[in-house]
DNA sequence: CCCTGATTCGC
DNA sequence: GCGAATCAGG
């Protein structure tokens, strides 16, 4: 495979989007992520940073210093501004980044034995009163998977955010407010979001749902 | 171990 | 110019 305009085009596109060289790559075909990187290299856009009117030099500054013999031109570019963080994770289009909260099941340590483990919702302040619309409040799980699901939230790996990847499962545990927050992580079902137990809960058939009057 | 981008250097 | 190998890190 050869960089072809559109190539390159797509590669511009998805990389100024923010996509990940691996992703690229993949999207692209017939070239590996090293090869998607070099070519961002030689093409110079290395800088994701594209709201800032940081260096717009299509080709100069940068490539500049290659020998250390010469002195430092200059101590300090000067015009080194505070690196922005425009945005940390692009969100896949394919797939739901975070599961519409699920049950909390947090094992709040001063809350040993709540009455009901799966169920309990817990008080949580969230900062500002996030309206969470978009919230089926999905319940009676059956007793059973529950109970996996709980044993697996012991065993879960208990990741951060940036420890996911496309195969951990990727089921929140514990209230984002709080310290006692973090991810299963355990191995997800192929294709799937979640771990196998994870995946009982998340996807439900929509039938077992009683309608309650609210 | 999974992943990320950066760099080097023979081709 | 190209990209595998390697590096440095989360």
């Amino acid at each position: 495979m050869s960089w072809t305009d559109e190539r390159v085009e797509l590669l511009k596109k998805m990389w100024t989007e923010g996509q990940s060289a691996s992703q690229i790559a993949k999207e692209l075909g017939g070239v590996t992520r090293n090869a998607v990187i070099g070519k961002v290299h030689r093409l110079g856009l290395s800088n994701r940073v594209e709201g800032a009117p940081a260096a717009p030099a299509p080709a100069a500054a940068p490539a500049a210093a290659a020998k250390p013999a010469a002195p430092e031109p200059v101590a300090a570019p000067a015009a080194a501004a505070p690196r922005v963080e425009p945005e940390p994770e692009p969100v896949r289009p394919t797939i739901a980044a975070v599961p519409p909260r699920p049950a909390p099941a947090a094992p709040q340590p001063a809350a040993p034995v709540a009455s009901v483990p799966g169920v309990v919702r817990k008080p949580a302040l969230v900062p500002a009163g996030q309206p969470l619309p978009p919230q089926p409040s999905l319940n009676e799980i059956s007793p059973e998977t529950l109970a996996s699901v709980r044993e697996v939230e012991k065993r879960s790996r208990k990741i951060s955010l940036m420890e996911l990847t496309e195969r951990t499962c990727k089921w929140p545990i514990g209230d984002p407010a709080t310290e006692h927050f973090y991810f299963c992580g355990l191995p997800s079902q192929a294709g799937k979001p979640y771990c196998e137990a994870h995946v009982s809960v998340a996807f439900q058939p929509m039938s077992a749902r009683r309608d309650r009057r609210r």
